[in-house]
DNA sequence: ACCGCCATGTAAAGTGTTACATGATTGG
DNA sequence: CCAATCATGTAACACTTTACATGGCGGT
């Protein structure tokens, strides 16, 4: 069984909170700031084929008395045990810097499949890596990349100050996620 | 003539400052944190040898007198050119959201190519429509986001943040850059 | 009657990933 | 001399992008 793309792993997710056609989940995909993924009906319908083969979503009989055709899909319970256990896998130092859209996915998703208490959990456990992630990078600035050029410099001390904004977020909310 | 991949000009980029051999390159993928490209051999090679077709590099005659093989590649003035154009391109809240990789490369680049005053007319740039963004992103939280669920909230939030930081980083990096 | 939007799909092309394959050279 | 690293490549595969194609329904 491979691996599922972050595009088909957000379809499920969202099919999970309630069954919808592709051109509906097309248009969150729009109108929603998570996440950039394209909004062209040559990706989300090719998707929506690969999890119907893979048995983790299923055509919903639509009632065709009248109103436009519209398929609707719904997750299956393999689905959801998939999901379970996509939320549950633990943050790498190699998710931040390589997928940091599916960390957030994840985060985001976390608190409707699993309860706020492991939303939480993630936000914790994010803020860990992610202060691992600012040790590593801040050596490389002061050993190997010394000597690089102002701007260079400059540009890694972005990506620096991205990591630490993201650790205060992370701080914060954990703190908020506690309250409920 | 079709668009050029952020890998294809980071490699072209690369090679401008001085020929490098494909192995060299990869290196410089694994040991630096710009940009996160992949340090295989199957994205490298078929991408150096893309640039040859398209007559952007030229491969180097190496001497072979001893030592290993290491094929050099070095830039023809056509990549001169499509690297200037591509730095020069106006930066889009487009370019922000889909591909804020691909502008810090620019970044990183202008300064070597186009000298540190563009550089630090792309900061600035940069900084107005990052505000631009920002502006985007508080009016649909306000908006249609307003009765997110708090672990969503709390997401775009995170992207928010995000933005902001760049914009403070946007200002500093102008500043620093008058300086010289 | 017609334009535009809803709604779903297909086809071609290109890129990146993974895995495999090969040989030379340096160091212990 | 044996292993590890240097160094370059190929092949299969899957996904995304772009463009094209189709048809029903709603409003004017």
């Amino acid at each position: 069984m491979r691996h599922l793309t972050n595009l088909e792993l957000l379809l499920l997710a969202l099919l999970q909170a309630r069954p919808a056609s592709g051109y509906t989940l097309r248009k969150a995909f729009v109108t929603t700031p998570l996440g950039h993924f394209s909004d062209s009906p040559g990706s989300i319908y090719p998707a929506l084929q690969r999890l119907v083969r893979r048995g983790l979503i299923r055509p919903v009989k639509d009632q065709p008395a009248s109103g436009r055709r519209k398929q609707l899909f719904s997750i299956t319970p393999k689905a959801l045990a998939e999901l379970r256990d996509w939320l549950s896998q633990p943050i790498t130092r190699d998710d931040i810097q390589h997928d940091p859209g599916g960390v957030m996915l994840r985060f985001a998703f976390s608190a409707q499949l699993l309860g706020n208490a492991a939303a939480r959990e993630f936000a914790l456990q994010l803020e860990i890596r992610v202060h691992e992630t600012i040790v590593e990078l801040e050596s490389f600035l002061h050993g190997p990349g010394a000597n690089m050029t102002a701007a260079a410099r400059l540009a890694v001390e972005q990506g620096l100050e991205g990591y630490q904004a993201l650790a205060r977020w992370a701080t914060r909310a954990a703190k908020e996620l506690k309250r409920s």
